[in-house]
DNA sequence: TCAAGATGATAATACGTATTATCATCTTGA
DNA sequence: TCAAGATGATAATACGTATTATCATCTTGA
């Protein structure tokens, strides 16, 4: 007696409860504009009905009929979610699932495998984020191209981290890092400190961009030399330290074991003679011992706004599209006085 | 001129090409049976047309006229994934991702259901699951009402690990833990270990019950003597090395840490005084810098497979429902003979 | 008593694709 | 010359939902 289980359509839900599937759709979406109208009693039996049989409406054929299946689209960059990168993005689709559980949507995972040079293109096949009202971006480097592709055609969406425009205003959910790493900065020069380096790429994703604008930007502003280093490689860090510098701001918060590594090798003293700054959160699995100074990202909440203002967007409704959220500073025990 | 561009769809293909639509469709999925046949010109012509406008088929239109929504559930009962659990538990993650994008279809996080006391139940509100064709279910430790429900319904669904009957045979792609655990008992046995010690619940999820099952069977074979230590306590340990064990067998590979400080403690040296067998890999993150023997599971693998599986139940395709793959065995360093 | 308005429900249609049954035309062979 | 088969294409329909135009019946008020 099995056979494969058809679907409970609207037209079963119809024929248990004596009406027609029109009625059913317009019972189940709460239609009251257009003039529609149906019998409290009516309502009661099809509801019944479809309590009674667990009936969902099918998204796919919800978005047939263009409409909004509550089924959004979570497409991470990150090629293959390289292991150690893991534990940096949980948070955020933490803080995703958290609200779709609120909001009563679900997530489609467009993390798809792997295609063409160990990174995906949104587009690459037929586009499936049509199966889904929208979506959301995560990673830390976003393909320009798709994401101009999106803003051209209007799909909403929203990006987990700020991104600069892509053919028109991309809507975000970002950390403000200029605004962190400026705090971390005027702190430091409260402290003394006269000479600082920045530690990274300062440029690629707008993370990393942002924090050195940041940087510079308070540095120039209180008055202290600024510089920055590709790497925490030993040489470098030689150079800066024979050079003046008291104070290191990591891009890269898994840096630290190798910087404090170097620090140890030479003798150096955290923060007797050398200040070190996280900006932001590891995005490698690291160990680290020392209760280092700087931000953290409020990533889960990131992840929870995007939702909302995925909505908003869907609906039309007014909202601040491109939000940065505040990070929390810590006052860890690496940033000291210059003695 | 923007405004959201209409899609290109088969009926513009058709004027373009002076066809019909079923021609298009036809042409397009290169259908040769049923006795459907294109003049090679014509073919041409739709193929020209296809390819000046871009065409893609809408994935959405293609799967409303599927009697599938190709969407598939992925339903983990990890409370919410807890974070130790993640790193475990991604590789099968991947393995479903892959093949989901290689049979064309989509993975919907069903981990959002409501919390009851911590965990999830999945028919708590009763219906999602129905959003989609079916669900793939994922976690140590699966709840045995929804098990019994998923089979008495009929859902089509595919355990990643093998689970005992519910009320009917629960299809799954588990890992051979018996025969990987016999493998290495025999080696032990092989290297001269007369007395062996299984560390763990040896019960509780399927997993772990295999492995013991795996132990006991093989000892026994061997004629060694075989005893189980609930835990990696230190008291336990002690009492069981006292008593003339000679190897450990871990069915938490992330108890490592714990046994070798002990061992370490009492100055034992692994594998000179004690071998170490590593029953899989760790479920939570912890840093292991022995190369501890042992076996591998593969998780990507099954990930892969359980959504084959899946796929043959939904189309009632002749497959092997109840699968379990091979464990790879590791040659570490831990395993030695006894002096 | 009857017209106008209110009420309640449905038939018809659209969305974009896949497939099957059917049809028209051409070719072949005796 | 004609029947049978081969060839090439299409009309019709299904998939499951949402919506609009339409219809039938009931109520109301003068």
């Amino acid at each position: 007696m099995t056979g494969p289980r058809r679907r409970v359509t609207q037209r079963d839900i119809a024929r248990l409860s004596d009406v027609s599937q029109a009625t059913v759709s317009l019972v189940l979406n709460n239609r009251l504009d257009g003039g529609v109208r149906i019998a409290e009693a009516t309502r009661q039996r099809v509801l019944d009905a479809i309590r009674e049989t667990g009936y969902v409406a099918d998204p796919v054929a919800r978005r047939m009929a263009d409409q909004y299946n509550r089924i959004i689209g979570v497409f991470t960059y990150e090629p293959v979610f390289p292991s150690g990168a893991r534990d940096f993005f949980h948070p955020f689709l933490l803080g995703l699932e958290e609200q779709a559980e609120r909001l009563g949507c679900d997530l489609l995972l467009l993390t798809s495998a792997p295609v063409v040079d160990g990174r995906r293109r949104m587009f690459a096949d037929g586009s499936r984020i049509r199966l889904a009202d929208g979506c959301v971006l995560l990673g830390q480097e976003v393909d320009r191209d798709d994401l101009t592709r999106l803003v051209a055609e209007g799909v909403p969406f929203v990006s987990v981290g700020r991104r600069d425009d892509a053919g028109g205003p991309v809507p975000y959910v970002g950390a403000d890092y200029p605004a962190a790493t400026a705090a971390l900065v005027r702190r430091a020069a409260e402290l003394g400190h006269r000479s600082l380096a920045y530690v990274g790429r300062g440029e690629g994703p707008e993370s990393y961009a942002d924090r050195l604008r940041g940087f510079h930007a308070a540095a120039e502003e209180a008055g202290a030399a600024a510089r920055r280093l590709p790497g925490a490689g030993s040489e470098a860090l030689d150079a800066a330290l024979a050079d003046g510098v008291t104070a290191l701001f990591l891009e890269e918060p898994a840096d630290v074991p190798a910087v404090t590594a170097w620090a140890a090798a030479r003798g150096l003293g955290v923060p007797a003679d050398l200040s070190l700054v996280a900006l932001g959160d590891p995005t490698r699995p690291v160990s680290i011992d020392l209760d280092v100074t700087g931000f953290t990202i409020p990533r889960r909440e990131m992840g929870r706004q995007a939702l909302d203002v995925f909505f908003a967007l869907l609906k039309e409704a007014e909202t601040d599209t491109q939000r940065l959220l505040t990070c929390e500073q810590h006052d860890g025990a690496t940033l000291g006085p210059v003695l």
